[in-house]
DNA sequence: TAATAATTTGACCAACTGGTCAAACTAACG
DNA sequence: CGTTAGTTTGACCAGTTGGTCAAATTATTA
């Protein structure tokens, strides 16, 4: 159990991982520099090692954390409930850790378009398997005429690529739309699609 | 007119460009180095700078040329056309790009990821301005009663998110769908979704 | 307070980085 | 064939990289 962490740990390790986000979020793994995240966090190099073994360590433990985060809200999808109440409220919350989160969503992004070297196997294990029990709900719902039938795959591909799109691309949107918050409509049109998609 | 290339450059040109995009489409710019792209195209290090003046270089002509690939089709919408046929059309369109060219897709993905540092004025200036013409476009088309009434900008980036998805998470699609070609029933659920986002 | 444990740092290193350059080599052409 | 223009490369460089380490500093505790 390594559940003595001292005050000053706690603090350093918590300004590192927020350095590294900011950091790995921008340039990928590869394109960081230890550097950037001392100078960012306000800590000296080899202060930042004395915290964590190498620069893999930071980017690990930073994927570590994403992961679990982001696999919970789908276990949380109620069989019991109301399908499409569910799988809006599902879509909802994933929308709102692209406004919240949007650099975690960037560091995602970029493991994954790098070929995910570092966790492709928790990506054809926990993530292929609770994808799956998904999968097997919407369908199950589907079956009972609760909701109208859709692959259930490429609809939980579109709910991902949508709400991420607004925290990987930004700039893009911000381009487009300018500096004006977005997600409001960007919820609303997705509700819409999602009630389409699903309903009749 | 530089119309003058010799065989030889035409060869090599080709050949850095094609290893340029491999590399920095995976790690970046910041992630790639000129001797991953030399091993790459078989040519040295000081041979690719003979061609091109900077690694740099290299990264701005493949984007430059990936713009220009990427905006024409959405000039490319008819206006006179079916709404909803011409706007299959372009997210069709769209998605075989990210089938037949995925690396051009992450290319671009990391780069506006990244905040878009070498590309930002043409995002703001023709990008924007295509899409703001076919935001009209669509608006007027509803207008007349041809679509349904949509948020335009939510409907485009909805078909950028999840064309662009299936060649940017690839290896997350695989994790979970397993190797064989998914393409096709993409292809079959976009279509569900444009439509029943469309007519009526 | 004194001693011990935890933290921080400057100096340093070997490997790697993008890029240079003169010299060597090869293709093209009269 | 010989000449010239185009091509290729080995050796090299200065700056950056992740990481080490002994010594100095600070916090904790007896």
């Amino acid at each position: 159990m390594k559940k003595t962490e001292t005050r000053i740990q706690k603090k350093n390790h918590s300004a590192i991982k927020s350095a590294g986000l900011k950091v790995f979020a921008q340039f990928g793994f590869r394109g960081s520099t230890l550097d950037q995240i001392a100078a960012e966090s306000g800590l000296s190099k080899p202060n930042i090692l004395y915290y964590f073994s190498s620069k893999e360590a930071i980017y690990e433990a930073l994927l570590a954390q994403l992961l679990t985060d982001w696999l919970q809200p789908v276990r949380d999808i109620d069989p019991a409930g109301d399908p499409v109440e569910e799988i809006l409220k599902y879509a909802k919350h994933k929308l709102k850790m692209s406004r919240l989160y949007p650099r975690e969503s960037r560091l995602y992004a970029t493991e994954i378009i790098q070929g995910a070297p570092r966790i492709k196997s928790v990506l054809t294990d926990e993530l292929r398997d609770v994808v799956e029990n998904l999968a097997l709900l919407i369908n199950h719902w589907a079956d009972s005429g609760l909701i109208r039938a859709v692959d259930p795959y490429h609809l939980i591909f579109s709910i991902w690529a949508m709400t991420q799109h607004y925290a990987d691309f930004e700039v893009q949107v911000k381009a487009i739309l300018g500096e004006k918050d977005h997600f409001e409509d960007a919820e609303h049109y997705l509700e819409d699609m999602l009630r389409r998609m699903l309903t009749v």
